[in-house]
DNA sequence: ACAGGGCGTCGAAGCGCTTCGACGGACTTC
DNA sequence: GAAGTCCGTCGAAGCGCTTCGACGCCCTGT
C-alpha cells in the first residue's frame, strides 16, 4: 500500500507538502505541484481513508438511512438512493447504507463513532423517533420528507399538499365532481408517513374550495385489494367519474380492473396519479400524473448536506419542490352526468 | 466526543486494558471487565471509526456495488441490497454503497484507500471489466452473479440454468409442447448479464431432451413491447400453449394482454415465471413460478465475505442456490391440440 | 543597501486506537 | 523454599494523515 511518505520521497519533498498539494489548503509552486502529482499518479497513491478521517475528523462519508419496509414503492426509494450516491460522489463523498431497522440506535452509532460526516434520512414519519437525536447531533442532517416539526432540521421533499391540490384542480377543470382517491396502504397512514397525509390534506382543501365530493380509501397494491376497494367505492358513490391514485403498485391493477368492468379510460372514467414518471409512462394507459421527482430529491438532499458540512448553508432550510402535472392519456372531460 | 483514554481514566485502568476488554483479544479479569463496561455505558463511548481503522487496518465496512441501470427489475436489487445491509450489521459491518457508474475505478479507490475490508459486486456481466481487478485485489470479493471464468473468485447466485430446466420440466409434465419464452430486454442479453443467458441455456437443453419446441423473444417491460412481442409469437407459433417469463416487469402486461385477447390463464394458456415471490403472489393470476431468492442471496454473500475477511472460508467458492418451483394458479394441463 | 512581507516548504505534534513486549504477582511444582 | 508458569495489566510504539508554527528565500519599496 502506497503511503503519503512514499509519495513525498519519490517526489523529493516533505510529507506535508504532498498533503498540501492534495488538499490545496496552502499555495504550492507550480513546479512542485506537478512533481507531486506525477508521483501520485505513478505510484497509484490513494490516501488512507482511516488515517485521513482520524487526522482531519472528516470521513467524507454521508450516511443514508433507507426504509426497509415493503409497503412503500421500492423503485422510488431506490431511485432516491442511487441519486444520492451519485450526487455524493461528485462532491467527493461516499454513502454509507443504513437500513431503517436500527432506527435511532444507528444515529447514535454514527454520531459516536464519527463514521459519517452527516446523515440523510428517508421515509420520515411526522413524529419520527429519530428527530430529537438529529436535532441535538453535532453532525448535519437532512431529511427527505417533512415531519410535523421542522425546527432545527433541513428538509427536502415534494410539496405533496400542492400536488394533491393540483390533481383536484385538473379534474375539476375537466368537469369532474365526484372523485375517489385510492391511497397508500392503511399501514402507511397509520405510521403517519407525512407525504400521504399531506397529499390528502392538499386534496381535501382544494376540493372543498372547488366544490368537489371526495372519497378517500387506503389500498394495498394487490389486485384483490384494488378490486375490493373499487367495489366499495362504486357502491358508496356510483357517480364517481374520476380517480386520483397515490399508490404506484395500485395503478396497473386499477387500469386493468376498470377495463374489465367495462369502463373505458379516459372516456368513461378519468385517472390521475401521483407517481414516478416511469410508472406513468409505462402504464397500459399512459397516466396523466404529478411526478415524484426522486432524482431531484436525492440530488438536492446531497447538496444541502454538503453545504452544511462545509459550513455554508443555513440550517432549518425546508425545500419543497413544486409539483408538476403532466398531461397524458388517462384523464379527459367528464362524461355528462348520468 | 468520548475517547478510549477517558473511559480508561473513568474506570481507573490503562487504555490498553479498555481496548482488550472491547476486543476480547486478551483475557481480562471479570472485575476489571465489568468496571470498564460500566464506564463505557455511562460515558456513552463509541470507538472512533477512523482511529480504529488506522490502527487495525480494518474498517469494518463492506463495499456493495449495485447497478444503476433501470432495465433490471429494481425491487430485486433493492431486496438484495437491504438483505446485505442487514446481514452485514449482524456481523458488525456497515455497507458502503457504490453505484456501478464508477465501474472498475471504484474498485481501485476502495482498494487503495482501505475504505472497505471487502467488496460485494452485483449485476456481474459474463466478462466483467472489474473481474481482473477483483482477482488481484488484496481484499476479499464476492460476486452476486456468475461470470464466465470464476477462477479466483467467490460467487453466489441462483442456479438459473436449473431454474430454466425446472420450468421446462414442469410445463412438459403438463403436456405442453410449444412454449414461448418472454425474456429480459434485449440490452440485458447484449451486455451479457449472466443470469439471463444461463436461464435460456438450461431451458434449451432440457427442452431439447424433453422434445419441446421453444421460441425465445427478448422484451421490454412496457405494455407496448409485450403486446408487440406477443403478436410476433402468435404469428410465428400459433400453437403456443405456454409462456415462460423471465422479466418481472412484463408479467402484469402479459396477463392483462392474454386476458384481453380472450385467452384464459391457465385454461387456454399456461404461464410460468422466474421472479421474486412477491411479484408471483400479487399478479392478477397468482403465478406458478421459480423464486429469485434475493434475501438469501444477499445473506449468503455477506456470510462468504465475512468468512473470508476473518480468514476462514476458502476462496473460489461458488454457491449456486437450488431453484424451487412453487405451484400457484397460472399453469395447468395443456388443452388438447387444436 | 536594507528592512519588511509574502510565498513556498519543512518538521513535528498530534488524531484515537491497537498491539507487542514486559512486568509483577499469585499459583503451581518438585 | 526456589524456580517456573500463567494470568492480568500496563507502557509505548506506531498506523498514515493533517495542520500549525517556523524558517528561508526572493522580491519590493525606499
Amino acid at each position: 500500500m502506497v503511503t503519503l511518505a512514499e509519495v513525498a520521497r519519490h517526489a523529493g519533498v516533505s510529507a506535508s507538502t504532498v498533503s498540501y498539494v492534495l488538499s490545496g489548503k496552502r499555495s504550492i509552486s507550480a513546479a512542485t505541484r506537478e512533481r507531486v502529482e506525477t508521483s501520485v499518479r505513478r505510484l497509484g497513491y490513494h490516501p488512507n481513508a482511516g488515517a485521513r478521517a482520524l487526522a482531519s475528523s472528516k470521513s467524507n462519508i454521508i450516511a443514508l438511512m433507507v426504509p426497509l419496509r415493503t409497503d412503500m414503492y421500492v423503485p422510488v426509494i431506490m431511485e432516491i438512493a442511487t441519486a444520492v450516491a451519485t450526487a455524493a460522489r461528485t462532491h467527493g463523498y461516499d454513502i454509507l447504507l443504513l437500513t431503517g431497522e436500527e432506527g435511532a440506535q444507528a444515529v447514535r452509532r454514527i454520531e459516536g463513532s464519527a463514521l459519517a460526516d452527516a446523515v440523510i434520512v428517508m421515509d420520515v414519519e411526522l413524529d419520527d423517533e429519530r428527530l430529537p437525536l438529529l436535532r441535538t447531533a453535532s453532525r448535519p442532517a437532512v431529511l427527505i420528507g417533512l415531519p410535523d416539526d421542522t425546527t432545527g432540521l433541513d428538509c427536502v421533499d415534494l410539496d405533496f399538499a400542492a400536488a394533491g391540490a393540483l390533481c383536484a384542480e385538473h379534474l375539476a377543470g375537466l368537469g369532474h365532481r365526484e372523485i375517489a382517491v385510492i391511497g397508500e396502504a392503511a399501514a402507511v397512514y397509520e405510521r403517519r408517513t407525512g407525504f400521504a397525509e399531506r397529499t390528502l390534506t392538499g386534496l381535501r382543501e382544494r376540493s372543498a374550495e372547488l366544490g368537489l365530493r371526495l372519497l378517500h380509501r387506503p389500498c394495498e397494491g394487490s389486485y384483490a385489494s384494488v378490486s375490493a376497494t373499487l367495489s366499495r367505492i362504486y357502491d358508496e358513490r356510483p357517480g364517481t367519474s374520476a380517480f386520483i391514485v397515490q399508490n404506484e403498485a395500485a395503478t396497473d391493477p386499477l387500469l386493468a380492473l376498470l377495463r374489465q368492468s367495462g369502463r373505458a379510460v379516459p372516456e368513461d372514467v378519468s385517472v390521475v396519479a401521483v407517481c414516478p414518471e416511469q410508472v406513468a409512462r409505462h402504464a397500459s394507459v399512459p397516466l396523466t400524473s404529478v411526478a415524484v421527482p426522486a432524482q431531484e430529491m436525492g440530488r438536492r438532499a446531497v447538496e444541502q448536506v454538503v453545504a452544511q458540512i462545509e459550513g455554508r448553508g443555513a440550517a432549518e432550510e425546508v425545500v419543497l419542490l413544486a409539483p408538476e402535472l403532466t398531461i397524458r392519456e388517462s384523464a379527459a372531460q367528464a362524461p355528462p352526468a348520468a
